[in-house]
RNA sequence: GGGGAGAUACCCGAGUGGCCAAAGGGGACUGACUGUAAAUCAGUUGCGGAAUGCUUCCGAGGUUCGAAUCCUCGUCUCCCCA
């Protein structure tokens, strides 16, 4: 059955390679090309095996590091197999958590799901993708099956897995079901006849579960690839909706790139290489520029505009280069200035109160903090500060005036009659 | 089934009768600096047209001149033993 693969040639050497860029590791080590190999020799495409948890989804740049590289073997015309893990979210998946996780109700589950399958169209070849609920074939195990499938592994094997070890020793509970979840896991991998899973390396042990699983049940073991968790802006966590340090791909194009231009030079190696195209060696020239003492804000717009390109196009990350160079560089006004409203019941006797104004335009949440933006000079009406708290404008001079709070919240005052 | 610990602002967390609108840290916001950032430094961070003003410390009652702090009941969380 495991009659071994054909040779990698030189050619199957060069695509792994270009495959293998941003990965964190391989396991084995040359599986890329060994599974590239296999696809030509017995003539048929790989199939690239997803697994995703159906809790909140977020499409942002993180997030479309995999997509990306999936797409990248949908490319070479191989199968991606996403796997929307209905089933196991009913266990939870423990990894990286020093809890259990709450279980998801069925009709979160579905609903996460659905948003999943759209989102994921912005990416991926619908053609050659694959979407799999693993209840599909988890839940037709019956009682003596799961009791046979939780034979082929070993108690001491599960409880070696870090997340596992660290719960036992400081005496957190581990619940009886949670050692159940990398053999689900494992057993997709067999139901769906992986031949390369994707997975960060928060994944390792179910993803490696899924190779001894395959091989226990006759079936050539999948090749890892283990991409890394991209870090979001703030520099310190992994790029997370909740955290609040992401970059979603659907975003404005301005908005992209404003937020891209607010990470650390220390971290445009890690977005050039994970969250674009350019070649590697391009991206080294372009960073050894910045050593010889060019100015990093000029690789680091490169870097913005490239990403922004990706999922916006190329007109409208130029668009939005240029206008963020108006912005910062030209210190001038934004062309886009969001209109507020100012309700004519916060007008007495034609003046405006100043903190009123703030208020009501949303540009504060309370009297309390407009009057600390003012004391703290953190305001401005058409480019003058403005810094008493008490002050009482005359409508005229706030109509159509441009607002703007802190270094980049602007609204232009419409006065409702 | 038995025993114990706890719930404080966006988050973590100190406070155990008045000196508490509540320490400290994180986060966020504003300013300075800059290369745009990051880093650093400084300030702010319940509401309030600001006042010896108002509403807060899981919820409901109570004790007291006075309660985040004490008592009763309730809700929820965690730990230990079985």
């Amino acid at each position: 059955m495991t009659s071994s693969p054909a040779e990698p040639s030189d050619a199957h050497k060069e695509l792994a390679k270009a495959l293998e860029r941003g990965a964190q590791a391989v396991v084995p080590e040359h599986g890329i090309a060994a599974k590239l190999a296999l696809a030509e020799s017995r003539n048929r495409p790989l199939r690239i095996k997803l697994g995703l948890d159906p809790t909140a989804p977020d499409i942002h740049l993180g997030f479309a590091v995999v997509l990306r590289k999936l797409r990248q073997f949908q490319n070479l015309g191989h199968q991606v197999v996403i796997i929307i893990g209905d089933y196991t979210a009913l266990i939870g998946d423990p990894s990286g958590r020093s809890a259990t996780r709450p279980m998801l109700s069925a009709q979160e589950i579905q609903a996460n799901a659905a948003t999943y399958t759209s989102q994921l169209s912005q990416i991926l070849e619908a053609n050659r993708t694959e979407v799999r609920f693993n209840s599909e074939w988890l839940g037709k195990l019956d009682f003596a099956s799961v009791v046979q499938l939780a034979s082929r592994m070993t108690v001491a094997q599960v409880l070696q897995r870090e997340d596992f070890a660290n719960r036992m020793a400081a005496r957190q509970p581990v619940s009886l079901h949670e050692l159940l979840y990398p053999l689900a896991q494992a057993y997709d991998s067999v139901a769906i006849e992986a031949d390369i899973e994707m997975g960060g390396l928060d994944q390792t042990f179910n993803i490696l579960a899924g190779r001894d699983l395959q091989r226990e049940m006759g079936q050539e073991p999948q090749t890892a690839l283990f991409m890394p968790l991209l870090v979001g802006l703030d520099g310190q966590k992994k790029m997370s909706k909740s955290l609040g340090n992401y970059v979603g791909i659907a975003e404005k194009p301005l908005d992209m790139f404003s937020k891209l231009m607010s990470l650390a030079d220390t971290q445009m190696r890690e977005y050039f290489t994970l969250c674009t195209d350019i070649p590697l060696e391009e991206m080294e020239q372009l960073l050894g520029t910045v050593a010889q003492g060019a100015n990093p804000r000029d690789v680091k717009r490169r870097l913005a505009r490239e990403i922004v390109k990706i999922y916006q196009g190329d007109a409208a990350a130029a668009e939005a280069d240029a206008e963020w160079m108006r912005i910062h560089s030209a210190g001038e006004l934004p062309s886009e200035i969001p209109a507020a409203e100012l309700p004519s019941d916060a007008v007495r006797s034609g003046r405006v109160w100043v903190c009123r104004l703030l208020t009501v335009t949303g540009m504060a949440g309370g009297t309390g903090e407009a009057r600390r933006l003012l004391e703290q000079g953190g305001v401005e009406l058409n480019g003058k500060k403005l810094t008493d708290a008490s002050l009482e404008l005359p409508v005229e001079e706030v109509q159509n005036a441009v607002l703007r709070v802190g270094a980049r919240r602007y609204a232009r005052i419409e006065v409702k009659q």
